[in-house]
Order: C-alpha cells, then sequence, then structure tokens
DNA sequence: GGGATATGCTGAGGTTACCTCAACATGAGG
DNA sequence: CCTCATGTTGAGGTAACCTCAGCATATCCC
C-alpha cells in the first residue's frame, strides 16, 4: 500500500494535498470518460465546439489554450472518429470551419452530463458552506 | 487576450475554477525550477531521495507512483547530471541503492527551499483562516 | 493593380513523461 | 537443484504537447 504520508509542514504540505486531490480529480474524469474511447483533450474540444457552434482551428486552439498546430491534431483525430467534420470557411478560403457531427454532437452531450455528475459526485461530499467556501478560495487563487 | 470565462455553472465551474490554479501553480513551480535546470519529474525524484537517503529504483517508483521502468528513466537523467549514482545493494546483488551524490543533496536542498518559498508565496495571497479552511476541505477531498 | 506583409492551416520532426512486455540475473523455498 | 518470485532494464509505444517552415490567401499601402 506504500504509505507515502510524507513529512508534513506548513505550506508544503497544502501543495502537496491540493496536488493529491488534483490527481484523483484526473484519475475520475479519465475513468469516466472510458465509455466513449476519447481522450481527455478530445473531450475538451468536443466540449468547445458543444457551446460554440462551428469554430475555426485557431479559435479552438485558443479556448484550449494549445498551439493552433496542436488543434489541428486533435480536429485529425476527431475527424478519424467521425465526430467532426472541416469545411471551408465560405469568408475566407484560407479558414476551414470545424462543426460536430451529428455524431459527435449526441456524444458531446452526452459526455457534457456524465462530466457534471461526476463532479457532483466528486464535490457532493462536502456541504453546500463548504462548496462555496472551496469556491471562493480557488477564485481567489485562480487570479 | 481571449477571454473564455465560460458559461459558469454550478459545480462545474467549481472543477472548471479548481484546474485553472493547478495550472497556475503548475506553471508557477516549473518557473520557479528553471535555476536548476531540472524537469518536474526530476525534482520530484530529488525530492524522494533528500527525504528518504538512499533507496531501491523500485521503491523510489513507489513514491513517485509511477512504474518502476519508468523510475530507471529517471535516475538515468539524474545521474547524466551528476545528481545522483547508483551503487550494488549490498544485502541484494539484483538490486541497485540510488542516493544522491554531494551535488544532488546541495541541488537538492536548493530546490526544497525554492519550492517552499514558492508555496509561500502562492498561498500567501491567503490570510490563514482561508489558508486552514483550504487545507480541511482539501484534505476531504483527498479521501 | 501590384508588391509587401500578415494570417490561417498543416507537414515534418522533436520533447516529456509516462506506459507495457520481455529478457536477464539473482534470491528463496521445497 | 529446480522452480518460482523479485529487481532492473532494453526495446518499443503512447498522449499531448511544442517549434519551425511552407503554402495559400487576405489585406494594406502606394
Amino acid at each position: 500500500m506504500t504509505e507515502d504520508t510524507t513529512t508534513d509542514s506548513g505550506d508544503e504540505s497544502l501543495a502537496e494535498t491540493f496536488w493529491a486531490v488534483a490527481s484523483r480529480l484526473r484519475r475520475q474524469t479519465r475513468d469516466s470518460l472510458a465509455p466513449w474511447d476519447v481522450t481527455p483533450s478530445q473531450s475538451r474540444a468536443l466540449g468547445v465546439l458543444g457551446r460554440h457552434g462551428e469554430v475555426r482551428p485557431g479559435t479552438l486552439a485558443e479556448h484550449l489554450h494549445i498551439a493552433p498546430r496542436s488543434a489541428t491534431e486533435v480536429i485529425d483525430d476527431l475527424q478519424a472518429r467521425g465526430l467532426v467534420e472541416r469545411r471551408p470557411d465560405p469568408g475566407d478560403r484560407r479558414a476551414t470551419l470545424v462543426a460536430l457531427t451529428a455524431e459527435g454532437t449526441r456524444i458531446s452531450a452526452d459526455i457534457r452530463a456524465a462530466r457534471r455528475a461526476e463532479a457532483d459526485r466528486f464535490f457532493g461530499h462536502l456541504d453546500d458552506g463548504d462548496r462555496a467556501e472551496l469556491a471562493r478560495i480557488l477564485r481567489t487563487l485562480r487570479a
């Protein structure tokens, strides 16, 4: 079982605890994505497309905070799975528009619902007050 | 500057805020490591070695929550930089012991101090009460 | 209208931090 | 001493990023 309750000491342990929580949340998110066989980054892209409708690769990249070239790759993968399609941007012939296919739309919605249920499960252990406190404090740190 | 204050909605935004904080903390940690030119995973290994003295690769892997083979790789890198050395385990000739060199010890201590200073800076924006609240709530979620 | 410059996408190739699987040496139990 | 377990590592793979360069098109300015 390899207990590694490492020598706690003041703030260091705060960061450690934070990362332990992060890793648990990441694992749970990954597991909850398993039924659809999409990677986390693909699911993030599907999320953006679900919220914004058709966008250009560069715009998608901005939303995902990744380089444009990396967005191309995510789009390639989603296209190979038939979840998105590329079509020419009628207003700019250099550009491409990426949009969800019918199946992509369905899966995107399913994932969205699952993700929400899963966040409820994760943060649901907290009572309302703690949840509000956590949100407030995290917003401070996000600055 | 790409405002993507995405449609907040209940718990989903809590997870989002959490990841935003995580990404800020990760970036800051990475930056604070820059003076020593070690990667985050190397610094984690140095931390374990600093706390535990000489250990076998397999033990290091357990502490880092990675596969034994991956520990071999981290050790290779640190050895190439002259920060750790391998020596035979006198009690088991299959095994190897990994220990910090003199320079590794020095750097490990420096990084430890820097990391702590940096956590202070990060979480120092909070007052004592909030810091305690955050620690308590995170500990709940770590379960 | 035509050249300089900016913009949008993607090919080629690289990096980090992981992974699995199998080989090999050694240890330990019957 | 033979079998099985354990410790480490070579070989090779993956996801998710990156930069740099090339090409097509758009925009600006004279």
